[in-house]
DNA sequence: GAAGTACACAGTACGCCGTACTGAGTAAGG
DNA sequence: CCTTACTCAGTACGGCGTACTGTGTACTTC
């Protein structure tokens, strides 16, 4: 089984862990020496110090000072506990009010905190998640952020394509910009020095009439950055963008400004 | 290392590999019994029928009747492969010309091609570029598409930064699609038996009273697509609002459809 | 043509992974 | 008190990427 999937097994189970029911924690046995906080905190640390890739049941177990079957008995499996660690993460995000604000100034808040999330724990934007996990966090996390689209005159469905399509620019950004930066970690080569390296034999090998656009946008657009991607003016473009997009769904049928109405009590 | 990341080792090796540069293949020895190609096609064929977690040495040698270690004499390791897979399918695009055509219907196309790219091989969609590949794959796939944006009053960076914009929204919307049918193929429920088991779960557990906006739009989200998420809905959606997004920057100054001009000779 | 060399390919081995299974000891329920 | 349910340690299995070794082949050079 690859490493990086989350909602493997039992939606009951996985429910049930999620919002720490404790009629599914066990009455009888001796006494257990971690919780399922410690096991989930531990493993947060780990992917926040070393990444995704190092969070392993042997080495959460070495973390916790335990033997790596022993988290079975708190943790379905690996899958389960990424569940726990995204919405671990999900629940301790800073959610600004900014009710009263303009949508834009409320949507870009979203934005801001979504990308602040994938700062502080990069490995949170490369866990795919097959089924949605609905955790007390990724719940508190969804009426936030709909609460910034609420009172826009948006239909409910709309909200939620709104919403995803905000959050998923961001998810993509934040990957793009994890990956750029795992690329400068994994070599020692900075973007320049690795350039400098395969600029020369690119040059040999291709034909600049035959690519003229390309040769000439990818420079221009390289030499701007310093890199042949920068993810910081990636973010502020593409927000941009995707602020336009939504406004002809918002504004739609008056001027600027117009649809905004308070929210619903 | 992990199993999914691209361009580890060599620049000059990898780059000597995308171009099948004839100087870099040995000129002694005994006849080589296969091909970099031969390679590249079994691990793109075993991909698109297995997806890429069946992407191993193992079983990439076995399909070609061979010692895994034999792979190594074509390419310097798995990450190189991967690269090779990409420009690969890359190369292998369909490329409509649309020259003469409004500005919308030609990004509709590149992002129509893209999104076909990811249809016939999904994998192509989790792949994660380190660094941007240089294969002649990706630079004819790259100057094709700058072509779409050529002409529309945008600056060289500009037309970089409108061409990632809408690939990365292409490329996120194809891994939400992959990651849902991922999860419907993983355990045999769908996404209604899924709901039917987890709804009652959760309403015994969530108090609709302190998340009353993600409580109503999310089952009235839910109730329009019969599903958490709706790839097919969220690209026509996505799509309308990236090009709404790009229209303020192409036909800024001016009424709907300024800001054309003929392409540069 | 002989010698030397560069190479293809096979095989074995190492250190990782997730986790199934076994067994010993412990604490609560009846 | 005894039974039962549990925790935790240990071992083991089948997978992974790939380093290393050995053998035989075909080209290059003399």
């Amino acid at each position: 089984m690859p490493s990086d999937r989350t909602s493997a097994g039992d939606p009951a189970r996985t429910l049930a862990l999620l919002w720490r029911d404790p009629s599914a924690t066990p009455r009888r046995g001796p006494a257990r020496g971690l919780t399922v906080d410690a096991v989930v905190d531990a493993a947060v640390t780990l992917a926040d110090r070393e990444g995704l890739a190092a969070v392993t049941m042997r080495r959460v177990a070495q973390a916790l000072e335990v033997v790596p079957m022993t988290l079975y008995t708190y943790v379905p499996g690996k899958a389960e506990l990424l569940d726990l660690m995204l919405d671990a993460v999900y629940a301790r995000m800073e959610r600004a009010a900014s009710t009263g604000r303009p949508w834009r100034t409320r949507l870009t808040a979203i934005a801001g905190e979504n990308r602040a999330l994938f700062e502080i724990h990069p490995w949170s934007a490369a866990v795919s998640t097959l089924r949605p996990s609905l955790g007390p966090g990724s719940i508190a996390k969804y009426e936030h952020e709909l609460a910034a689209l609420d009172g826009l005159g948006l239909s409910d469905v709309e909200m939620d394509d709104c919403l995803t399509h905000l959050l998923s620019f961001v998810q993509a950004n934040a990957r793009a910009a994890i990956e750029a930066s795992a690329a400068r970690a994994a070599d020692g080569r900075t973007d320049q020095q690795w350039w400098d390296q395969a600029g020369p034999l690119l040059a040999r090998v291709l034909d600049p009439g035959a690519y003229p656009l390309a040769v000439r946008i990818g420079s221009a657009a390289g030499a701007a950055r310093g890199s042949a991607h920068d993810p910081e003016h990636a973010f502020h473009f593409g927000l941009a963008r995707v602020l336009d997009g939504l406004a002809t769904l918002i504004e739609r049928g008056g001027p600027a400004g117009a649809g905004e109405r308070p929210p619903a009590p």
